[in-house]
DNA sequence: CCTTAAAAAGACTGATCGGTCTTTAATGTA
DNA sequence: TACATTAAAGACCGATCAGTCTTTTTAAGG
């Protein structure tokens, strides 16, 4: 990798911790020369304005996140050990998280959905993403008789994932674990009455 | 009331308003103005800070939350009955809402919790007084014999909270209640089975 | 090694930020 | 109605905002 594509990349990924833990209208310019240690130049070279920056920031986080599931998922091949798997990345997320400052589908759909369109889109893309793969894996279940025939897919996929984010809220509110656990508990016994 | 206290209020209600939308970092004092229609100096005269402001508005928009849950208590005597009484609460959050922008728990919580300690500590309070109605609930409920003894209070408030402030937000993402309904049908079962 | 192209620096812009303070207008009371 | 009080206006402040542009430095390729 080129010495401009290792520079991009770590403003890229700087850029995406601070926007997560501040959010978009809380992280200035400054914050992110602070942050990468280079002048208004070094990171206007690579991007025409903080908005464009902060959007790919949003996509790089949203791929650590991604990654995330993809190694948990693998191997996995039935339907209730996937979903599991999808839990299991958040069994220890306050230690060691994917990125810093919690969910950032959660953090961008909750400052952007209000004010800014081109960051809510993101979130929904990329929230459309995680639903699809919840969604393909009870409909594989269903299709191999693992879960009964009445199983909506998309209210597991709803079920879930509001499940998820509402306790990664809790926990990162009191820095508390508890909440994370109860949840992923609560939706183990979910899974399994499938 | 006298004028005084009229105009106090207007700015605050209308202030909570802005910053449950937009954030605190995303609404500027220039916002303010042009949504109470005063100067600066109507302003700095109730308000010694933006600040200051803020965390009087958060008081008032979980203040507004609350009134909506006492209503739907109102009368409700059985344990079961109180909880489905608090999901009740956001059957059709999105057309009547408490406050627009959604949950301001849940958006200070989000924004705050990295870097605006004042903030995060008046969301910990709201969201801990939330739990607490619910743990009372519950824990009365098992004392009556309404729930089995096994059931943890302190669970049950998790799962509430965090399945609907998860769907909440996913509402909201979407501008579609479907999400919503899919997490009350969801936490009726739940309520049914303690 | 030398040249050239690109990367980064950093001074600069106008706009807006949160906040202050003096002045003016409105209000409540005697 | 006259006066005292206070509400609100709005000019003003220094700091910071996002962004531009010229200059300097660095890196890449022949």
């Amino acid at each position: 990798m080129s010495k401009a594509q290792e520079t991009k990349t770590r403003i890229i990924e700087q850029a995406a911790t601070l926007f997560n833990q501040q959010g978009y209208s809380g992280t200035s310019v400054s914050d992110l020369m602070r942050a990468t240690g280079l002048q208004k130049g070094g990171i206007y070279n690579y991007f025409v304005s903080k908005d464009e920056l902060a959007l790919e920031a949003f996509d790089f986080a949203v791929n650590c996140v991604q990654q995330k599931f993809m190694g948990a998922l693998k191997g996995k091949r039935h339907a209730v050990d996937r979903l599991l798997a999808i839990l299991s990345v958040y069994e220890n997320i306050l230690d060691n998280p994917p990125i810093q400052g919690g969910c950032p589908i959660l953090n961008t759909a909750v400052e952007s959905d209000d004010f800014h369109p081109a960051l809510r889109e993101r979130s929904q893309l990329a929230m459309d993403a995680w639903r699809d793969l919840i969604r393909k894996i009870v409909d594989k279940g269903i299709m191999r008789g693992e879960f009964q025939a009445t199983v909506n897919a998309d209210t597991v996929a709803t079920i879930l994932i509001a499940t998820i984010e509402g306790a990664v809220m809790l926990s990162k509110l009191y820095g508390d674990v508890s909440y994370m656990e109860r949840g992923l508990k609560h939706l183990k016994l979910y899974i399994q009455s499938l």
